[in-house]
RNA sequence: GGCCUCGUGGCGGAGUGGCUACGCAGAGGACUGCAAAUCCUUGUAUUCCGGUUCGAUUCCGGACGAGGCCUCCA
């Protein structure tokens, strides 16, 4: 299986040959946990996670490692935890920032169903080896100190002879153009307007370690030399991937580039650079002053992560995704579909534990063709409609592939489902309507492995005198005290054994006035016929 | 201003130098006493203007439009 991948060094589809196959490596972008992660945030990280899965399936789960960092050093922590945390001394505030965003990240991308990486360094760790490459390009004559701080000179990288790229290279822009477009507000101890900073001092109360390069005063780093630092420990001094959202290409990717391969002296840090594109919310450029900015979490009320991930999915990865309400619905049906091809087929076990050896080939040359996960979902639907009982190797071969693109909650379709099925009290429905988006962020909460959340929610509900659970399949089970559900079951039932016997006496009207009643009692019924007896069965359920 | 990406049917969204996927919605049909569900069939598109070519949606140039980066925002 050739596996082809978009390099944006290149700005070609090229075959992919790791520089290790027993070893792949791949160096991924994380976030800075300064607040929730927002659908923009998820998108790398679900995009990185296909590519992870599908390494994994080419070169054997043991030979590739995956890592993704946590920027857990900012001055947007720093902003939030002094807003947020005020009586604290600062450090303990940052702690507490890191910590919980970290948590929650952590949380909301295991349930788009993400595998976590081999490797989740984080930057305050990494300090030491920060300070080592620092002292590599000062000796180098790539980087100097000034005013305690120091300052990469991508002028002298460019000066160097040897295997070093051109700055720039990646980012395709020249050092003259980027002196041309430079705003203003240079520093004044920088050289250049394009030198960039490695380390610079704290200021009182800041975060700070101590310096490199025998600056006295506490600092604290850069954000592009963290990057470096982290890959360079983990991954090594060359390594097989690198990605990211495509902002960052310029200046991060970039200047990471420069450092690495001038502390190294490599002409290359990564040979495949990857880029994911730009989201949009309905249609426009998601920020908080439009107001339509949209954290996972948020998304993760009114939708099983698997919506969300299925729905990140059916645009390739470079291409700008525009995320819209009408899309997720869709998704959300789409798997529904899906789950039930399972649970009719009692594939369960075979979802929970697929032979990957067995996985469709055309769905994994799909995914090997940069990426495509638009055209391995085509080749699934295909799947699906060819999946049933009598063609079970084809069903097996279908839920094999749901698990290598990593759905989790298809075992349970009516995650899927926003009916509620149930009898409501003539005198509850009132209570029941006011209930029912809480009912379903219980119901998501549940399926995306949100527990103190889904207590919290069902203990809201029942104050409303409403018990609420899930049922086997993921269905809303709701349950009123007083209330005889029996009762109610057997006169349903009556009503559809008295509409069997009008059916059998061709007495139409009588037939369809017993539906009528059983349409105003919220059940919904199905005709058909015994296969075996040829006998009239009708079947029912209740659907509001 | 510089650099980059993109522009496909009612909507979403791929591939491709010649016949343009797939999903949703729509239409028609089958099955039903009627419903419901299910199944089958099906219409409609490549922003515009040039060029290369026997032939372009696909390659090249231009226009228009959308978006991104140049501001430690994925």
């Amino acid at each position: 299986m050739e596996l082809k991948l978009y390099n944006t060094l290149t700005r070609t589809k090229e075959a992919f040959a790791p520089i290790d196959p027993s070893r792949v490596r791949m160096y991924v972008c994380g976030p800075t946990v300064y607040d929730f992660a927002h659908i923009g945030n998820a998108r790398p990280v679900i995009v990185f996670d296909v590519l992870f899965r599908l390494l994994r399936q080419i070169y054997g789960a043991d030979h590739v490692t995956y890592v993704r960092n946590i920027t857990d050093v900012d001055d947007k922590i720093n902003d939030r935890a002094a807003r947020d945390f005020p009586d604290l001394p600062f450090n303990e505030a940052i702690r507490r920032v890191t910590e919980s965003t970290a948590a929650q990240f952590h949380a909301d991308v295991a349930a788009v169903g993400c595998v976590p990486p081999n490797v989740e360094p984080r930057a305050t760790e990494h300090i030491g080896e920060m300070r080592q490459i620092i002292e590599m390009l000062v000796k180098g004559g790539f980087a100097y100190v000034a005013e305690d701080h120091v300052l990469f000179s991508p002028q002298a990288m460019d000066a160097a002879n040897g295997p070093l790229p051109r700055y720039g290279a990646l980012a395709n822009r020249s050092l003259d153009e980027m002196i041309a477009g430079a705003r203003v507000d240079v520093a004044p101890y920088k050289r250049e307007a394009t030198d960039f900073v490695l380390w610079k001092p704290s200021k009182e109360g800041e975060p700070g370690w101590a310096s490199p390069c025998g600056i006295a005063v506490a600092g604290r780093p850069g954000w592009h030399i963290e990057c470096s630092a982290m890959s360079w420990k983990h991954l090594g001094e060359t390594f097989d991937i690198h990605g990211g959202g495509i902002d960052l290409v310029f200046p991060h990717h970039e200047n990471e580039i420069a450092q690495s391969t001038c502390a190294f002296g490599h002409g290359v840090m990564a040979n495949v650079f990857m880029h994911n594109g730009f989201l949009q919310v309905e249609g426009q450029k998601m920020s908080k002053s439009l107001g339509n900015f949209v954290t996972i979490h948020q998304l993760l009320e009114n939708y099983p992560g698997d919506v969300l991930r299925l729905t990140m999915l059916k645009t390739h990865y470079r291409q700008p995704i525009d995320w819209r309400q009408s899309e997720l619905s869709r998704s959300q049906a789409e798997l529904k579909e899906w789950a039930d091809i399972i649970t009719d087929n009692a594939l369960e076990t075979i979802f929970e534990n697929p032979d990957l050896q067995q996985v469709d080939n055309e769905f994994i040359a799909a995914l090997a063709d940069d990426l495509n996960t638009v055209k391995a979902i085509t080749r699934l639907r295909t799947l699906a409609a060819e999946s049933s009982f009598e063609n079970l190797e084809t069903a097996k071969k279908f839920v094999g592939c749901l698990s290598l693109l990593g759905f989790k909650n298809l075992t349970k379709p009516n995650y899927f489902s926003d009916a509620i099925a149930s009898f409501i009290p003539p005198d509850k429905e009132e209570v029941f309507t006011k209930c029912y988006m809480l009912m379903r962020t219980y119901r998501n909460y549940c399926a995306n492995n949100f527990m103190e959340d889904s207590k919290r929610i069902s203990a809201d509900i029942l104050k409303h005198g409403i018990q609420v659970s899930l049922g086997y399949t993921g269905e809303i089970l709701v349950s009123f005290p007083d209330y005889d559900i029996g009762a109610e079951k057997d006169k349903v039932e009556a009503l559809i054994s008295a509409r069997i016997a009008a059916r059998k006496a061709k007495n139409w009207a009588e037939s369809d006035r017993i539906r009528d009643e059983l349409v105003a009692m919220s059940i919904q019924i199905q005709d058909g016929t015994d296969p075996v007896t040829g006998e009239l069965v009708t079947s029912w359920e209740v659907k509001r």
